[in-house]
DNA sequence: CGGATTTGACCAGCGC
DNA sequence: GCGCTGGTCAAATCCG
């Protein structure tokens, strides 16, 4: 009995420190322990030397407990520091309480209850300033991944260049005028759109002035990881996050109101656009992403390419300049997908089947549609992250190759247009690389673990390769993600890490996509389009 | 009979 | 404002 109260006693006073170590647990850990500091961890408190008033104020009231004497009738008040730190009383607890109050002690344990909310309100404000340095923590970080990818970027821009010098060299002076205009409207479209969205910079750390930095937030260098928690912000959406201890808790749009987004906002974009512009541009932003679109050409006879995903057909238009005509599919895989699809042949060449997707999937995926949506997801991350544009005025194919994990594919496999209405990533599985451009030394060859199969669909290939690789933590994670309850910044972002994540599904994905330009080549494609009862019960 | 497809109508965006 | 075009809707029709 006695001891019991005792207990709860020094339990309500330990609670104010176990407070603090909820706020900094690795902080003062490393430095009980190691007293060594890591990137991401670090002490809020030690700098302003409040952490030590507390813990005064912690043992003046122990002592005054202890003063009491231990198990004594009185019990100091119950502090409610909000974090369901296991203060509830027993009904043995209550009865102890109850028994021998004293005016005196009254008078003392007023005095108790007063430093108490004092230091309860101190807590509350050490815990806002936690929030808001997790911020700066995490734009630091930001920043840090920014001139990371940025460097990466220039690396591969020299590259890039080089292959587009060669390109140019080909071209005669119209079409590198066209091509020249290609490139100013994707300077005006993609980029600066994507990037120059999001909420004025507060932060003394966004004050960046340095060129270099400058130059980064402009060239829409960011991680993707900045686009994702950019684009949650904007939709001012409740999401999980991990703090600083590695813990997931529930925050809210209000919850840390300036320090969630941050990172490569340009510096400008509080100076030359008002919040509602900034709003507008948002807004606009997730149309642009909504309808960033991936286009397959491939060979086939058949009048739709299976892809994994049922398809109701819900219309059909002549369109312009093509005497096929358009049809329009949507997702009927579950009720509300926004997924929608347009199959059309090719006006030149009518044996070719031109797909285009345009949506995510708020519903799991089977692997041989996942690798289709994963496609799009990744060409949706890359449009969003500002890809750098090589100087034939296309984006840099290679650029989207190597997101998506095919940096050693041909050129040729993938362009990226900035002239349709909406971003367009186009995947053309029509042309035959030579021997030369082959990644692997040979047209086809495989992993040892992976099928080879002429009657598989391309998604089909591509889903296997995806089925084969040992990271399915990474693929499971995405299917997670596709529902709902996550953004499609998530999607995105998930998808591009899955994707550039593991060399073995690059390899993989190489020889699928080698092994379907080689079959479908050399078959005229009479097998790409296999009968839905043969694709994993997916019909189309 | 229910689901899928067809097809004309309707609407929005855009350029002139 | 008007016409063109792309995209979607929904009633009619088809099909298993």
């Amino acid at each position: 009995m006695e001891s019991a109260a005792s207990d709860h006693s020094i339990h309500n006073c330990r609670s104010i420190e176990a407070q603090h170590v909820i706020l900094s647990p690795k902080t003062a850990d490393d430095h009980d322990h190691h007293g060594k500091r890591v990137v991401d961890e670090l002490d809020f408190f030690a700098h302003n030397g409040r952490l030590k008033e507390a813990r005064d104020h912690t043992a003046e009231i122990k002592e005054e407990c202890d003063h009491h004497g231990v198990g004594q009738e009185k019990q100091l008040p119950d502090v409610n520091t909000g974090l369901n730190l296991l203060t509830t009383y027993t009904s043995s607890d209550k009865s102890s309480m109850d028994v021998g109050t004293s005016s005196s002690r009254n008078m003392e344990d007023k005095h108790g209850t007063n430093e108490l909310a004092v230091l309860q309100a101190e807590l509350g404000r050490m815990n806002v300033e936690n929030q808001r340095l997790r911020g700066v923590i995490h734009q630091v970080n930001t920043n840090y991944q920014a001139l990371q990818v940025h460097l990466v970027k220039l690396k591969n821009q020299k590259t890039d260049q080089q292959t587009a010098e060669q390109h140019k060299m080909n071209l005669n002076g119209s079409e590198v005028l066209k091509e020249k205009q290609l490139m100013n409207e994707f300077n005006n479209l993609a980029p600066r759109q994507f990037m120059d969205m999001g909420r004025a910079q507060k932060d003394e750390l966004s004050q960046c002035s340095h060129e270099g930095c400058r130059s980064q937030d402009c060239s829409g260098s960011s991680p993707r990881n900045d686009i994702v928690e950019s684009m949650e912000c904007c939709k001012g959406t409740s999401h999980v996050h991990r703090d600083i201890s590695g813990k997931s808790s529930t925050t809210g749009a209000e919850d840390s109101p300036d320090h969630e987004f941050q990172g490569w906002i340009p510096k400008k974009v509080p100076k030359l656009m008002s919040p509602r512009e900034v709003e507008q541009a948002s807004s606009e932003t997730m149309s642009m992403i909504k309808k960033a679109r991936v286009s397959v050409r491939a060979r086939s006879e058949a009048s739709m390419m299976s892809d994994g995903c049922q398809w109701r057909k819900y219309g059909q238009k002549m369109a312009k300049g093509n005497p096929c005509p358009r049809a329009y599919y949507r997702c009927t895989m579950a009720a509300g997908c926004p997924v929608r699809k347009q199959v059309q042949r090719c006006a030149e060449d009518r044996t070719i089947l031109i797909t285009t997707y345009e949506g995510h999937h708020n519903h799991p995926l089977p692997p041989a549609a996942m690798a289709m949506a994963s496609t799009t997801s990744a060409a949706a991350s890359m449009i969003l992250s500002g890809s750098n544009h090589s100087a034939d005025g296309l984006i840099s194919s290679n650029s989207f190759l190597a997101r998506t994990g095919l940096p050693n594919c041909p050129p040729s496999l993938a362009t990226l247009s900035a002239t349709a209405p909406f971003p367009t990533v186009t995947l053309d599985l029509t042309h035959t690389p030579t021997s030369s451009e082959m990644p692997l030394g040979q047209p086809n060859q495989l992993p040892s673990n992976f099928p080879h199969n002429n009657l598989m669909s391309v998604p089909q290939i591509l889903g296997q390769a995806l089925c084969n690789q040992p990271k399915f933590s990474v693929l499971d994670s995405l299917q997670g993600l596709d529902s709902t309850t996550h953004s499609l910044a998530d999607k995105v972002n998930a998808a591009t890490a899955a994707i550039t994540a593991d060399p073995n599904f690059t390899m993989a994905l190489v020889a699928a996509i080698t092994s379907i330009v080689g079959n479908v080549q050399s078959n005229n494609n009479t097998n790409n389009n296999v009968s839905p009862r043969h694709d994993s019960g997916n019909s189309t």
